[in-house]
DNA sequence: ACAATACGTCAGCTTTGTTGACACTCCAAG
DNA sequence: CTTGGAGTGTCAACAAAGCTGACGTATTGT
């Protein structure tokens, strides 16, 4: 409390800021989602199996256990998703070289049109935002929900932002 | 692209960046919604019934078509969480005054009691980010945010932010 | 040979969204 | 004073996407 430094850091964590980080939060993931939700709707698809693409695309070749733990769902749940993609030809399912229990998940050419269709939207939309803030508040952005992340979340945003280029 | 400053501006909204920024959304949401799903589940409430009571708890008195704008969902599917919450005891829906066809919803003792643990819950995390990161990085965090909404959720954020303190 | 792992699937349930249809109350305008 | 339309509530039916539990099959590793 008499630490200088330590009220300075207390200064802007009242409530009401708090809450408005809330409130940002939730308008901004309508926003981020708007894009690709449009899209998916001409095509009866739905977010679950945006998650699936963009995750396939992100990582070629990835198993159905890797996808369950980088989503959070049920392997019902995701089954479902997956079928309807394999059935339409958008993600091809391999048998596994070294496990061949193992199926290793691919976008076919259609997969990988379609995940470029939704990717583009929505960097789209998040490069508008990025240009209208700037490369400081790019940063703090990223710092802010990097801390938002619950542990294991963490862990795989970071793996992957690693496996990235 | 002669224009150092351009130049400047641009460094940052490669495609990988902009994916990065896509997955950090993706996860901190989740993150931003953990606590409260936890608090609700063991109510057997939803994340539908956490954003009516925040909302009705934000602008008290509100209107049903209000709440309607802000959530933006269909009336029925309101109407049902709604019901749930005034038969629970949590909310009340009193006949507007000057226009007696609305109806104006509040929060109970209850209600404002289980908007408190949500919320208290929520704004921890918000807080334990803010502090990991710091007073600019929200400033940026915030700024993007605004920038990624869409109009009318934009026009919904400000206003409520006038509203507040 | 046998237990464990990876995957798929069946059945059933929940939450939260959707349409469409209809009734009621009430305000305001003709 | 009647009537149209807005605000609200509700019924029915349906869909997306999550969940649990149970079971089967193929494969792997001990």
């Amino acid at each position: 409390m008499s630490d200088p430094i330590r009220s300075e850091n207390l200064l802007y964590l009242t409530d009401e800021q708090l809450r408005q980080g809330i409130e940002a939060m939730y308008f901004a993931y309508r926003g981020f989602t708007a894009d690709p939700d449009r899209i998916l709707e001409s095509l009866a698809y739905g977010r679950a199996h945006h998650r699936a693409i963009h995750f396939i695309n992100r990582a070629p070749g990835t198993t159905v256990t890797n996808l369950l733990d980088i989503l959070g769902v049920t392997k019902q749940s995701l089954n479902r998703v997956l079928r309807t993609l394999i059935e339409d030809g958008l993600v091809e399912s391999r048998v596994g070289t070294s496990d061949r229990r193992e199926r290793n998940l691919y976008l076919t050419e259609d997969g990988t049109a379609l995940e470029r269709r939704l990717s583009d939207s929505q960097r789209a939309r998040m490069r508008a935002a990025f240009r209208e803030a700037g490369p400081d508040d790019v940063a703090g952005f990223r710092r802010v929900l990097e801390a938002m992340m619950e542990g294991e979340m963490k862990r795989q945003y970071r793996s992957l932002r690693e496996t990235g280029k």
